[in-house]
DNA sequence: TCTGGGGTCCTAGGACCC
DNA sequence: TCTGGGGTCCTAGGACCC
C-alpha cells in the first residue's frame, strides 16, 4: 500500500508577506488577486472575521478601519521564490516528491523506513519553518485524497499539532471523513457539492458510501475516482515528472473597461508577447493562437459581449512577432464597436516541441534570425527587467493596466529591494 | 466606484467516414 | 415497405484544481 503525504503551506501568501513584516503577526491580513480584486489568501485572524476565499475587496474594505484588517496586493515574484525554497527542502528529504501547486507538495513516503512517521513529519515541518520561515501542515494517507483530508484536519485540530497520519491509523479514517464536509473533499467543487446535498449526502463519509452508479451519473468518472480514493483505493499516483504544458494563457481584467479598439489591441499585443516568452522558456512553440475579449459580466446594466477566435500558425512558432501579429489578426475578426471591454486574453495552444515538429511541405522554415532575435530579447528582459524592450510597450498609464495599490517589495528577487540590516 | 489568473481533464454533440 | 450503426475526430462547454 502506498503512503502519500501532502505538505501544504499555511495561508501561504500571507505567511510570505509576514516574513518581512513581522508587525503583521497576529493581525487579520489578506492578500488580494490581480487588480486588487478579491481575497486569495487569508490569515487565520482574517478567516475568523468571516472573510471568504474570493471575497471581493470592496466588500471587506470596511474591516480595515473597524478591525485593523491589512489588505496587500499580490507579489508573485516573492511567493514563487519562497515556494521553490520550500520545495527544495522537501525534495531533499523525501524519497520522491511532486510539486502540486505553488504551496503544496505531495511526497511518497512508502520507501521511508522510519518507525514513527508522525514524528518524522514533525521534524520535517520544523526544518521547513526554521530554514524558510514558512509554516506548513502535513497530512498522510493511503491515497492522495485521504492525505488531503488528513491535511485539513492537521491544520484545524490542535491535538494533531500540524501532522496527521491516516495511513498508519486506518481506525481514524471513518471519524476523519465524518468530520469533513463534502465540499471540502479534494475534487468536489460547488456544483457537485450541491448535487450531493440534494441527494442527502453531506459529509465525506456519506460520499465514500454513496452508490457508484449515482456517482458516475452525476459526476462522471472523475467523481468516481474521488470516491474510490476516499475508500482507500489509490487511483492517483505520484507524478514526479511535470507533464508537458498543453496551453499557455495570458489574460487580464483591465483596470478600467474600454471601448477603444486601440487600447484593447495594445493589451493583447502585450499579452501575446508575454505568452510567447513563456512558451519559449519552456522550449515549445504554438500551433494556434486564441484570442478572447469580454465585457464586464458583473455590470448587468450594460450590454454584454464575449467573443473569441483562433488563428493557426504553420509552422508552429514561438516568435513574439509572429504571435503578436496573429493575435492582432484575431482581434480584427472578433472586434465589435459599442461595447466596453473589461477583459481580454491570449491563449497559445497546440504546443509542440519545435525539434520534433513534423515538417510542413508548403511553408518555408522560419527565418533563422528569429531564434537569435528572441534570445536577445529574452536576455535583455531578464537583465534589465520586464518591459525594457519588446513588443507592446504601451503607456504605463494605459487604462487597462493592472491596479496594485499595496504591493510589497521584491525582498528576495530584486537587488534594490533587499532588506538591509543595520546595527 | 470596486468581483483574479492560469491551468487540467472530461463529456456531449456534430461532422464525417465506411 | 424497410431509412444503420460503429468509429473517429473535433469543438465547445463545463466541471474541477490552486
Amino acid at each position: 500500500m502506498a503512503t502519500f503525504a501532502i505538505v501544504d503551506c499555511n495561508n501561504f501568501y500571507v505567511s510570505c508577506e509576514r516574513l518581512f513584516r513581522p508587525d503583521l503577526e497576529g493581525r487579520p491580513v489578506v492578500v488580494l488577486s490581480n487588480n486588487d480584486g478579491c481575497a486569495v489568501a487569508r490569515s487565520n485572524e482574517a478567516k475568523a472575521l468571516g472573510i471568504a476565499m474570493g471575497e471581493p475587496a470592496f466588500k471587506i474594505r470596511h474591516l480595515v478601519d473597524s478591525h485593523g484588517l491589512v489588505m496587500l496586493s499580490s507579489n508573485y515574484a516573492l511567493y514563487g521564490d519562497l515556494s521553490s525554497r520550500v520545495m527544495e527542502i522537501l525534495a531533499d528529504h523525501a524519497p520522491a516528491s511532486e510539486v502540486y501547486s505553488i504551496d503544496e507538495c505531495f511526497l511518497d513516503l512508502d520507501r521511508l523506513a522510519v518507525p514513527d512517521l508522525t514524528a518524522w513529519c514533525r521534524i520535517l515541518r520544523d526544518k521547513v519553518r526554521q530554514w524558510t520561515g514558512i509554516p506548513v501542515a502535513i497530512g498522510i494517507g493511503p491515497t492522495k485524497t485521504l492525505a488531503k483530508v488528513a491535511n485539513r484536519l492537521a491544520k484545524k485540530s490542535p491535538k494533531a499539532d500540524g501532522v496527521l497520519d491516516l495511513a498508519n491509523h486506518p481506525e481514524w479514517v471513518e471519524a476523519a471523513l465524518r468530520r469533513t464536509e463534502i465540499g471540502d473533499v479534494w475534487g468536489i467543487g460547488r456544483q457537485w457539492a450541491g448535487s450531493c446535498h440534494l441527494k442527502g449526502l453531506h459529509t465525506a463519509l456519506d460520499l465514500a458510501r454513496a452508490d457508484d452508479g449515482w456517482v458516475k451519473k452525476t459526476m462522471g468518472k472523475v467523481g468516481l475516482r474521488t470516491v474510490l480514493e476516499l475508500r482507500g483505493r489509490a487511483v492517483h499516483t505520484l507524478e514526479t515528472e511535470p507533464p508537458a504544458r498543453q496551453s499557455c494563457c495570458c489574460s487580464r481584467s483591465f483596470g478600467e473597461a474600454t471601448s477603444d479598439r486601440g487600447q484593447v489591441r495594445d493589451a493583447l499585443v502585450n499579452f501575446a508577447a508575454r505568452a510567447a516568452q513563456k512558451v519559449r522558456r519552456d522550449g515549445l512553440a504554438a500551433g494556434t493562437v486564441q484570442v478572447f475579449i469580454m465585457t464586464d459580466r458583473f455590470r448587468r446594466d450594460e450590454p454584454q459581449h464575449t467573443a473569441s477566435t483562433s488563428v493557426r500558425l504553420s509552422p508552429a512558432s514561438s516568435d513574439s512577432g509572429v504571435i503578436v501579429s496573429a493575435a492582432c489578426k484575431a482581434l480584427d475578426t472578433v472586434w465589435k464597436d459599442g461595447f466596453a471591454f473589461r477583459k481580454a486574453g491570449v491563449t497559445l495552444v497546440d504546443l509542440v516541441d519545435p525539434a520534433t515538429q513534423p515538417r510542413d511541405l508548403f511553408t518555408s522554415k522560419p527565418p533563422p534570425q528569429s531564434a537569435q532575435l528572441m534570445a536577445a530579447l529574452d536576455g535583455i528582459d531578464r537583465r534589465w527587467g520586464r518591459g525594457t524592450i519588446g513588443f507592446g510597450l504601451a503607456s504605463k498609464q494605459a487604462p487597462w493596466r493592472m491596479q496594485q495599490g499595496s504591493k510589497s517589495p521584491g525582498y528576495t528577487t530584486r537587488w534594490n529591494d533587499i532588506v538591509v540590516v543595520t546595527s
